[in-house]
DNA sequence: TTTAAAAATATTCTAAATCATGTAATCTTG
DNA sequence: CAAGATTACATGATTTAGAATATTTTTAAA
């Protein structure tokens, strides 16, 4: 439902352990049988159920390393686009501008990242990896891309195509 | 990215008003050449991606209509699902069991649901939707349903069964 | 049946996300 | 070029989410 819950916010996971979700015994009452659960065909659900579940299990993987997810974010967006604005890399990583102020400012402590005004506008500030950043988010994003391909060994080659095409056109 | 951000976070949204992200000025800076950021192709970005863009929209809506967004996504889930048991709503809803413990005492105490103890095993929570909270849940579904309609337009029939099809596996 | 283990929910504490607003720089336009 | 509007970002207060743990009830095993 998030993303419907997504949301926003949940980025990305990995499952090379194995599910967080236990599958639960069945219920005691009430209709299984009912098929025809109003959220089970809303698009709107469905995207934030997928989203969720196999965020869920890449997140697992990100943490084990002990980056915040919010952190990894940011690198996966920033690491193409050095130099990017604070504002155009909040509509990116879907964090909220002033959200994403706090983040950042933290991961410059932290030595992730750094800040330049902009020379031509110094209302603007411009955001870098840094070194120590693209040494986090390097292994990160090579498990990221086996976690993906891990996911979609349950899709044809059809469907994968379809998926990314059809996700491009909605988000 | 999130979902990448999902997060979680993000379940439904509306734009029968116009798009809350406005569309930003072009960047001074950087590579808009470089057409091959790591994000742009990434499932997990793109999923989290069109999820928060399309929640984003419909929640719009439902914060318009004055409920709190964890509010509607609860009674989309259980209203056809009287009797659930909390721990199960929760993975239905994706929200998390302690989370969704405070937010049903707080609907309880709106009238918005109730809470029974399942005679067979006391442990358990039985929850149902009121009058009231069908009532409130009503209009907002039919407001999904049409948000949902509009917001697949953009894909041809093909697509739209494929994608709730391979959402279905991907869940 | 007692005892240990598991399951369902509640509670507490902390982290993270959002909202509203503030400030400074730039743009617009008369 | 000066006044107002807009843009970019920052700050503070509040809400929401999450992790860890406690409590109660069932279940399973010895």
């Amino acid at each position: 439902m998030h993303e419907i819950i997504d949301s926003h916010a949940i980025l990305w996971n990995l499952d090379f352990m194995e599910l967080l979700v236990p599958t639960l015994p069945e219920t005691t009452q009430s209709n299984d049988t009912a098929a025809s659960r109003f959220v089970d065909d809303y698009l709107l659900y469905q995207l934030a159920s997928a989203s969720h579940r196999l965020s869920s299990e890449f997140h697992a993987y990100v943490k084990s390393r002990g980056v915040k997810i919010y952190v990894w974010r940011v690198l996966a967006c920033l690491v193409d686009q050095p130099g990017l604005m604070l504002t155009r890399l909040s509509a990116l990583v879907l964090i909220e501008q002033s959200r994403l102020t706090k983040i950042t400012d933290q991961m410059v402590g932290e030595g992730l990242v750094s800040k330049r005004a902009d020379p031509t506008d110094r209302r603007k500030t411009m955001l870098y990896v840094t070194e120590k950043g693209a040494q986090t988010a390097r292994p990160l994003i090579a498990q990221a891309k086996e976690h993906e391909e891990k996911s979609l060994r349950v899709l044809t080659a059809q469907e994968r195509k379809s998926l990314k095409r059809v996700l491009k056109k909605l988000g």
